[in-house]
DNA sequence: GTGAAAGCGCTAACAC
DNA sequence: GTGTTAGCGCTTTCAC
């Protein structure tokens, strides 16, 4: 019986079958870059996961432009797709709005929403980002360094986060930050790099460094070895992100890994819950991060 | 009168325009693995300019496993994908008569196709890896190297051909290939590794060592490492594909850079082409890689 | 031009 | 159980 229908050639029509029962297994992911060593990462345990419970995963990259997140969203609702796992440009009440009236299952990534003034029934995954800079702070701090630099990403609240967690590990080390060698910039390899290098030009530079993802630690850490900068005698340098370069370079580099596969993982399993139940309120998860010590530091 | 259109709120239902129109603008990028450094590049580019021309991109992990393949290619056909960007698997004359069978618009990347017996209505998007990996290797017995060992992916045309290209040096330069220092294995960072190890404890090891993808140099610049082979002193590396750490290594890594975003680009638009009319001749681009002489060589 | 009607391929509901 | 039918929301056709 199988047999033949395999041998009639028949093919299902699932474009028909969805819009008969009115919803798809078509989940998206909503990031920034997938080229960002986090999100790929993280894209690949969603990939895997939704794979398993036979969803498919739509790739959006919106460049950290809000028009075009906007605008894949509305592609995103029009294509019924079955729910949305995105880390979102802005972290405005107004764009908020504009996610949750879309009325689709949603998962917020990497960035939170603890602080919108609105009700989402939506769900927030996220790690102790404030805590993990703290430690990673402290951990330089007492590594007898005095100045410490920070290059964070602008426009998200993880950025701002990291850089709070940093003042907090000043405060609990009893040094004062100097504010004017703290940068938010945007979240690219070259801009880490002008940044790091604008940092270290300058006549009393520091002696301590932080960046607050992969892509501007691997610019600022290039940044250091073309101005030869000796690590960690001259600079202590830690970053956010094990990537695949971290422990390969000399010195290896001290980092606060994320736990990406549990991100993608503990998304998906939110996503189809919210997709069975989208009355569900919302939540917060806050994961874990590890503080990973190596040469740099 | 737009206007009153959004204040209604109506949204347009795409899966029952699809269904009408009898396509979809869904592509498909089906590669083993994105999280390898060349696929994820080449996914950037592809869904750039997917997006520029207004169509979504589903992406489908294989890890180089067939079934996985064609369950991800029964359910696109099912989807109605508007077009496939494959990265095949296998690239055996059963598995592409799969892959034709679905009589999807289709684009081979990465994987040749050229002698598979069946004529194709594919378009193939390639590099020149053999004249590539033949330039590699007439650059490193250049370097008065004598013994050059190998690891290369298994199961693709790629590795096979770079393979020999690798061959193809060694007789241009007249040097004799050592055939048991060459390993043929799955692409990945692990692996790479081990095969690296392996290599290098051999009571006779190679004076030189090239690797023919990024994860697999990764893996075996890992191992040089931690084996504390002075690199090119002892041992000469090199690879292909030009990843974030390869320059911010040290030594910095001799490689051929693959075009991936003119990979991306390229693919995208011959399968727009072959959307518009399926009935297209098959055809190849061959795209020209570039040599990045660095200090491990 | 403007409006009504058919039908894409499927599933769910209903009748038998 | 098995067979028939309505209808998901759109586009296209055809009539006016």
């Amino acid at each position: 019986m199988f047999k033949a229908v395999a041998e009639l050639g028949y093919r299902p029509n699932n474009v028909a079958r969805n819009l008969r029962v009115r919803r798809t297994n078509v989940i998206a992911l909503v990031v920034a870059d997938i080229q960002n060593p986090y999100f790929s990462a993280v894209g690949k345990a969603v990939q895997d996961l939704a794979y398993s419970y036979g969803m498919q995963v739509i790739l959006c990259n919106t460049d950290e432009d809000l028009e075009k997140e906007q605008q894949y969203l509305d592609v995103l609702k029009a294509d019924n797709a079955a729910g949305i796992i995105i880390a979102p440009t802005h972290q405005s009440t107004e764009s908020f709005r504009y996610l949750a009236e879309l009325q689709l299952p949603t998962v917020v990534i990497d960035r939170s929403f603890r602080d919108i003034d609105i009700v989402l029934s939506m769900d927030n995954v996220v790690i102790d980002n404030r805590a993990a800079a703290a430690a990673l702070g402290v951990h330089i701090l007492g590594r007898n360094r005095k100045r410490i630099a920070g290059i964070f990403g602008y426009g998200s609240t993880t950025g701002r986060e990291r850089y709070e967690g940093v003042m907090d590990a000043h405060k609990q080390m009893g040094v004062l930050p100097e504010e004017d060698l703290f940068r938010f910039v945007a979240a690219k390899e070259p801009v880490g790099y002008e940044a790091c290098v604008e940092l270290l030009e300058r006549p009393d530079p520091p002696d301590a460094l932080v960046a607050s993802n992969g892509l501007l630690a691997a610019g600022a850490y290039r940044a250091l070895k073309e101005l030869k900068v000796d690590i960690p005698t001259q600079l202590a340098f830690g970053s956010f992100d094990d990537t695949l370069w971290t422990p390969m370079v000399s010195p290896s580099v001290t980092v606060v890994r994320q736990p990406t596969t549990e991100i993608g993982r503990v998304a998906v399993e939110l996503l189809l819950k919210r997709i069975q139940d989208p009355e569900l309120e919302g939540s917060e998860t806050v994961l874990k991060s590890e503080l990973v010590v190596r040469d740099s530091t």
